[in-house]
DNA sequence: CAAATGATTTGATGACTGTCAACATAGAGA
DNA sequence: TCTCTATGTTGACAGTCATCAAATCATTTG
């Protein structure tokens, strides 16, 4: 398994959570079913929809009750919320009476880093 | 039938992408749609490692028979390929007997904007 | 406590997906 | 021609997934 980078070209702390850039080192058999994991938590447009709208807010974080207009029922809502949050890129909170999600940190960095080029 | 050789792209294979980054702008449903089949495609390990063993190639692309070493079979190798060439992160293109694969030109560049950090 | 609101879980269902065996196709060479 | 090698396609099956309705949990308020 790939560990971070050796000669690592950018100081970023974070952005190497596991694997070199896709198109640099051939990923292993587990890099690839970890990684996978994260892409497939995108590879739903309702998924996608409530990713985009919790990373677009300016304070970070929205609770369910901001987010919920994107076309299925509130329980398939949470369903993907927590679809979202197993893979890793979310994170929830319960204030009150809502439930807050914000992105995880580190995520976004690190998936572009892994679809960077290297040429 | 036969009417593709495994070379000839879809015609909406490397169109000009759509989006601002995800944290920077709520996706329409179109876009996100649109943009969900390619992470789809990225979504299976084995699809992953066949994509990094053809973008980590010095020349940019493989033969069939460089990278049939996944834990499949070859049959369902090449339904894989096809899947990522479908979505249009590969190009294919026959030569004598072999089949070659290369990552479809902007692909990277235009996921990884997405991913782009906004903060 | 009881009612109301916000969110998650459960159960069911129809659709999709990854996989392989078998078959088909395309080119190289005898 | 015919055979061999390299790939792609088809058909079938088991497993997974997205979705909703109904039930349940958590918190606040009357």
């Amino acid at each position: 398994m790939s560990n971070l980078a050796p000669g690592s070209t950018h100081p970023n702390a974070t952005a190497t959570w596991c694997c070199q850039p896709l198109g640099k080192e051939e990923l292993s058999a587990a890099d690839s079913e970890k990684i996978a994991v994260m892409f497939k938590a995108l590879s739903d447009p309702v998924r996608l929809r409530l990713f985009s709208k919790i990373a677009a807010r300016p304070t970070g974080e929205a609770c369910v009750c901001d987010i919920q207009d994107v076309g299925v029922s509130q329980p398939t809502v949470s369903h993907h919320l927590r679809k979202l949050r197993e893979a890793g890129l979310l994170e929830s909170e319960r204030r009150a009476s809502w439930v807050y999600y914000r992105v995880a940190p580190g995520v976004l960095s690190a998936m572009a880093g892994l679809l960077s080029q290297t040429t």
